[in-house]
RNA sequence: CCGCGCGUAGCUCAGUCGGAUAGAGCAGUGGACUUCUAAUCCACAGGUCGCAGGUUCGAAUCCUGCCGCGCGGACCA
């Protein structure tokens, strides 16, 4: 949000943290030699505010290092630092932590800068990446149900801060749309005379397609017969048989992008490569891997045994690449996959968010593709060297009792319902809370609300665990919640309105003068904002995007503390209020934007 | 049997590369609404970080062993 009249002579604005960092890297170098250059200061935001804003713990690890008192350490890196234009002499504590206390108008500067900058001090990434990013991956012909939406809600987040930091993303939805399944499915539609048009059969009725077919499938050998068939003729490409394979694909589709749109996620069609988009080339791989010599034929199968993997007995495990009837297994098309997704479609990074049991199975495959050479294939394009592959693992979801997350009769839970029940909860809370609105913003409210609890519940904790799914805990208002978070952003909006302020025009270069900072609230909030580069960055590197949760929690709890304690339309002065204004929209913003990046959308009034 | 993951307050969860007195929310107790949305805030109380060793100035964090739970482990995905 730079304007034209905007000094052009003003250096570039780091935040507090990475500014000490560069500055203790060059104290180091200077005080103890360039051999000791690279070592982290390990820079931190204060743990205590009793100890200042920022704290340094490199002297306790650099004097083991150097065989010195690590309060020596410190005071000679203190002898070296300069950082008195921005902070106030540093003290040294304890065993040598140092630490560092922002000067007054350094903060302000960086008031100042967060509200000019509509990317709130968080620049792209230095080295843009292509990621293709593997998530979601529902099944044709099936529903889809909770089992779907940790995938889809991770993905969609990791997606979207990875693009944030200005990396390139391909977003893949592996769709399970290829299989044996496929002839009796199709074949029961042709018994069922749902072949010619689509709305001869819904979504809601896939479910009851893939039992029906399944149960005559176990009880009609005929049936059976004719089904493996049809398999022979979808895979040999018998174009009628293809017609109604498409049919049922198009018609899932229908119903996945429903559940997409309900749940915001910005997956498209355009973005499906199924199973069945692998399959011209699975006799490619498994030549592939013949011809690297990784290859062995056993009991008929043909495996390879990639490095460092035992089973029982403590025997090599094998990855089936072609089973003994000659079929190709789900091993083959996730080779297939990474082949292709590093030759052709030229990732530097690819992450496979899928279930935490699915970790062996992807570790064995990543070795594979590493053994057969095709990971320094992808080298040649990255100059940062090599691909790097990251399974994104993630737990179960578990209902209040412990156990596997299911209705109360014991079956999988629809996704769709899921999202009704959610929408619906969150409808009567509205309208218990805000009777004021109209049936039309009560029920936007709840949408927003009700999708916004859902995908936060799932990403606040770390993804690894497994988590137990509560209505009452993630519609609370109190706590790590999205309600929570959603509402510090509505009643900032609501300060806007009260005050008849539109916020675009505190953006406009303001001065640091403009931004005094007089109440212990107000400097929290602005070193809360100040950590969200660390926090996002974080966040692409680990793929883990609770910590993003963490930090948007931390945040709105230090807006509400000053909420309650610093009055914005009834501030002492007009300068008080406009900086205390100014605070509001970077909060909002920063609010807006990390809820952005998880999926999650904001209302100005709930 | 082998491998992977998990184990932190009554419950649900954070805890950065080994750093200062292990933090939140819920539930509990006690406070705060003529004041920008009380859908909130403040305070109190609550801990053998599964157990036992080890590494060191310092361990919830790293190493070893054990216990408990979950999940994988040959032609399903």
């Amino acid at each position: 949000m730079t304007t034209p009249g905007a000094p052009e002579t003003m250096p570039t604005m780091h935040d507090p943290q990475t500014e000490l960092s560069q500055r203790f890297s060059a104290a180091i170098a200077e005080a103890f030699g360039p051999e000791h250059a690279a070592v982290d200061p390990l820079i931190a935001p204060a743990k205590n505010p009793k100890f200042g804003d920022y704290q340094a713990n490199v002297a306790m690890s650099l004097g083991k290092a150097v065989g010195r008192n690590p309060r020596d350490v410190a005071a000679d890196l203190l002898a070296a630092l300069d950082v008195g234009d921005l902070f106030d002499p540093p003290d040294i504590a304890g065993p040598g932590f140092i630490n560092l206390r922002l000067k007054d108008d350094y903060l302000s500067q960086c008031a100042a800068s967060l509200a000019g900058d509509e990317r709130l001090g968080v620049g792209p990434d230095d080295s843009p990446q292509r990621v293709v990013v593997d998530y979601s991956g529902p099944n044709v012909a099936k529903e889809m149900h909770v089992g779907h939406i940790r995938s889809t809600i991770i993905g969609d987040a990791i997606v979207r801060v990875l693009e944030f930091l200005g990396h390139t993303t391909i977003r893949r939805n592996h769709l399970g749309d290829w299989g044996t399944q496929f002839g009796m499915l199709i074949e029961h539609m042709i018994d069922t005379g749902a072949t010619t048009q689509a709305d001869s059969f819904h979504v809601g009725d896939l479910n009851a397609l893939y039992q029906q077919s399944k149960q005559a499938f176990d009880s009609d050998p005929a049936f059976a017969d004719r089904a493996r068939d049809r398999v022979v003729k979808l895979q040999s490409g018998d174009p009628d048989t293809l017609k109604l394979w498409r049919l049922l694909i198009d018609e899932s589709y229908r119903h996945f992008s429903e559940v997409y749109a309900r749940l915001n996620v910005r997956l498209t069609e355009d973005d499906v490569r199924g199973e069945s988009a692998y399959n011209d080339v699975l006799s490619d791989v498994l030549a592939d891997l013949e011809s690297a010599g990784l290859t062995v034929l056993s009991d008929g199968a043909v495996c390879v045994f990639p490095d460092g993997f035992a089973g029982r007995d403590g025997e090599p495990l094998p990855l089936i690449i072609r089973k003994s009837d000659g079929g190709f297994l789900y091993a083959t098309t996730d080779l297939a996959a990474l082949r292709y997704r590093i030759r052709d479609e030229h990732a530097q990074r690819i992450a496979y968010v899928t279930d935490a049991r699915q970790k062996q199975h992807f570790a064995m495959v990543f070795q594979t593709a590493k053994s057969a050479g095709w990971i320094d294939e992808g080298a040649a394009q990255d100059s940062s060297g090599g691909v790097r592959l990251d399974h994104v693992p993630f737990g179960t979801i578990l209902g209040e009792d412990g156990t596997p997350f299911k209705t109360r009769s014991g079956d999988t839970v629809k996704l769709a319902d899921l999202l009704d029940e959610a929408e619906q909860r969150a409808a009567a809370i509205v309208a218990r809370k805000n009777p004021d609105l109209d049936a039309n913003q009560r029920r936007q409210v709840a949408r927003v609300v009700a999708i916004g609890a859902i995908k936060y519940a799932d990403l606040s904790s770390d993804r690894v665990k497994d988590y137990v799914f509560s209505w009452d805990r993630m519609l609370a208002m109190d706590g790590n919640t999205a309600p929570y978070l959603q509402y510090a952003y509505a009643r900032i909006q609501s300060i806007f309105a009260k005050a008849d302020v539109d916020p675009s025009t505190l953006r406009n270069s303001p001065a640091p003068t403009d931004v005094p900072v007089t109440h212990p609230a107000e400097k929290a909030l602005i070193l809360k904002i100040l950590q969200l580069g660390g926090v996002i960055r974080a966040v692409s590197e680990t793929l883990e995007p609770h910590r993003l949760c963490t930090y948007l929690y931390e945040l709105a709890s230090s807006f509400s503390s000053f909420y309650e304690n610093c009055p914005v339309i009834a501030a002492d002065n007009d300068a008080q209020r406009r900086a205390r204004l100014i605070l509001c929209d970077i909060t909002a913003r920063t609010l807006k934007t990390c809820l952005g990046l998880l999926g999650i959308e904001t209302l100005d009034r709930m």
